[in-house]
RNA sequence: GCCCCGGUAGCUCAGUUGGAUAGAGCAGCGGAUUUCUAAUCCGCCGGUCGGGGGUUCGAAUCCCUCCCGGGGCGCCA
């Protein structure tokens, strides 16, 4: 309906530039609902763009728009200037009762508009976290985040690949091995462990042994409940016989494997499924790094410095050099994601998504700067950065420490919340400002309250009217059959107005890579529709009257449609009752 | 010191890529209804958009500058 009337608009104001002898383009102008609704359906500032072209006052400009549009087709109610020479439009009520129908017959295709740049192959990074613990608060964020984004560019017809890239070797997974065997051998009476007071303050004094006990936990190693738990397990299959292996084998391994799948399985109370899990390992045992390595040497962006390799990256507009490979001969982070962005490349993507947190995002230049020396076009990488959360409960915030494994996990705030909620909450603002999540709102169970909740109800609510209707024996209108004419109160033409915004709401989500905008969407919605039904005195959807009870019934049925695709959108149920 | 991100109502935050009188939820206040310290409905209050300058028909939005908060600035990931 708006690109309908935004072509007539574009022909007329074209007919009067040509007339003034202005061969130029159309402006873009804006055609958007306002904010008030006394000032139209749609508001267009067209006059005011091209009132300088045609050398007339902006005012005498939207007349001559006005009076050449008419009805444009029975489209148009009425039309008015207003204010510096913005054209106010009504449209007629007919219009938006078809405009309903148009909503019902599309079902759940409703806002899922495949863009015209085309479906894109797109590659979405996130989550990412190697497996040393369980997903902390801003993973969880994060994780949501991924998803909700890769839904939202599936909807406008791009084909998304989720990955989730993750490194079993290095440095942090040694340390992991350590703690893991530090706890076996202290439940052994092998080792002491480290005062409390140690643990606590990096500066305090470190002691090498206890009661004649050598104290083995690492300086840095991981102080979380779950390390003991990986000892007491493997305690319970091999007794003491692994007191003599090294830290690196079965410690490691055993750490490694069970930290894995319970992130796996805390994703997947998410509902985040991943279509391809990438190692950084691949990239060391198939060669890549050499060859990443060679081909920036032979374009003069590497050298030898006090042992170690640099990336000349101060050559490719960057503030500073990088290491590439330690003096140690190990690599850094850096030359393994060099290699793992050319292979994304190489596997065909057209579109390369990477989300990280705050603390990431430093890194990114430099990959990006990399990859484009190796010859990939660097303005298809994509960074999406997020902040960090926070928990509030009882107006407090709640203190979190990772050096102490003091934090609150994606799993206990799941089974306190439940996977809808904690979505909700996560995705609900932009990922570049720090998110609050209160765990008190969080835990609300009233509807009314709880955000998350207050959708969801809208939409079982039309479940609700439609049983109440089965009851009394009304029938659900038939898609093909509908007469929504009867819908002219103000709410409902309101109401009928936001649900056809929903499409533009996707559109522009997934342009943004910005989820939020559903949600708040969706609250509107539910904040119309709510009230609605709530004020059953005034209109009640069922009634003596059979074909307003019908038109009633759509308009039920049309706010089912959005709220249902919404939610998936943002990778929530859509319940039929609560 | 340098870089990134924020600063909008008492609190938590939106603000459609420059549009008209800046919005929502919660909190607060008032009224209505109501058989309980509850619940529901309606209304109200509330703002130098961090400060200052600039760009133009028009700025929360773009540019410059300063202030405050968070994060980063490693041969950690």
């Amino acid at each position: 309906m708006r690109e309908r009337l935004r072509r007539v608009l574009e022909e007329h104001l074209a007919a009067a530039l040509r007339e003034a002898g202005d061969a130029g383009a159309v402006p873009a102008f804006a055609l958007d609902p306002p904010r008030q609704a006394e000032h139209g359906d749609f508001a267009c500032n067209a006059a005011l763009l091209v009132a300088k072209r045609l050398r007339q006052p902006p005012q005498a400009v939207a007349e001559r728009l006005i009076a050449a549009l008419g009805d444009a087709g029975g489209l148009v109610a009425a039309a008015e200037v207003a204010g510096p020479g913005f054209v106010n439009l009504w449209i007629a009520d007919a219009e938006w009762q078809r405009g309903l129908l148009g909503i019902l017959a599309a079902g759940s295709a409703f806002g899922r508009v495949p863009r015209r740049d085309g479906a894109l192959r797109t590659q979405i990074e996130f989550v990412s976290a190697n497996p040393t613990g369980p997903l902390t608060l801003g993973h969880g964020r994060q994780a949501v985040l991924g998803d909700c984004i890769a839904r939202l560019l599936e909807a406008v017809g791009q084909q998304v690949t989720r990955e989730y890239y993750f490194n079993d070797g290095g440095r942090q997974m040694r340390v992991l091995g350590q703690s893991v065997k530090a706890r076996y051998l202290e439940q052994l009476g092998l080792a002491a462990p480290p005062p409390v007071a140690a643990l606590a303050d990096a500066e305090a004094p470190w002691p090498e042994s206890i009661d004649g006990l050598p104290v083995v936990f690492p300086r840095d190693g991981y102080q979380g409940d779950y390390i003991a738990e990986i000892a007491t397990d493997l305690r319970a299959c091999h007794g003491d016989s692994l007191a003599e292996q090294p830290a690196e084998g079965v410690f490691r391994e055993a750490a490694q494997k069970r930290i894995f799948a319970e992130i796996e399985a805390t994703l997947t109370a998410l509902g985040i499924r991943f279509d391809v899990y990438t190692n950084e390992k691949t990239f060391y045992e198939s060669g890549e790094l050499e060859r990443v390595l060679d081909e920036l040497r032979g374009r003069d962006l590497v050298y030898e410095h006090e042992g170690a390799v640099w990336l000349r990256a101060t050559a490719l507009g960057l503030d500073r050099d990088r290491v590439l490979v330690k003096g140690s001969g190990e690599p850094t982070y850096l030359l393994p994601d060099i290699a793992y962005h050319r292979d994304k490349f190489r596997r065909g993507f057209e579109r390369i998504l990477d989300i990280q947190g705050a603390d990431h995002i430093e890194q990114f230049p430099f990959v990006r700067a990399a990859i484009g020396a190796l010859g990939c076009d660097p303005e298809r990488v994509e960074l999406v950065m997020h902040q960090f959360v926070t928990l509030t409960s009882g107006g407090q915030q709640v203190k979190q420490s990772t050096r102490r494994a003091n934090y609150v996990t994606v799993d206990e705030l799941l089974t306190q919340v439940g996977a809808d909620v904690f979505r909700f909450f996560m995705v609900q603002r932009k990922a570049e400002g720090h998110l609050d999540f209160d765990l008190d709102l969080a835990k609300e169970r009233d509807w009314k309250k709880n955000p998350a909740f207050y959708v969801q109800y809208a939409h079982a609510r039309t479940w609700g009217i439609e049983r109440k209707a089965a009851e009394q024996g009304v029938p659900m209108p038939s898609a093909a059959a509908i007469d929504a004419s009867g819908l002219t109160l103000p709410e409902e033409l309101t109401l009928i107005r936001k649900l056809l915004e929903f499409p533009a709401v996707v559109a522009q989500a997934a342009a943004a890579c910005e989820p939020h905008h559903i949600a708040y969407y969706l609250r509107d919605v539910a904040g119309l529709w709510n009230p609605y039904v709530q004020d059953g005195t005034r209109h009640r959807v069922l009634s003596e009257d059979a074909s307003l009870s019908a038109a009633r019934l759509a308009l039920a049925l049309g706010v089912r449609t959005v709220l249902a695709n919404g939610l998936e959108l943002l990778g929530l149920s859509a319940p039929e009752r609560m």
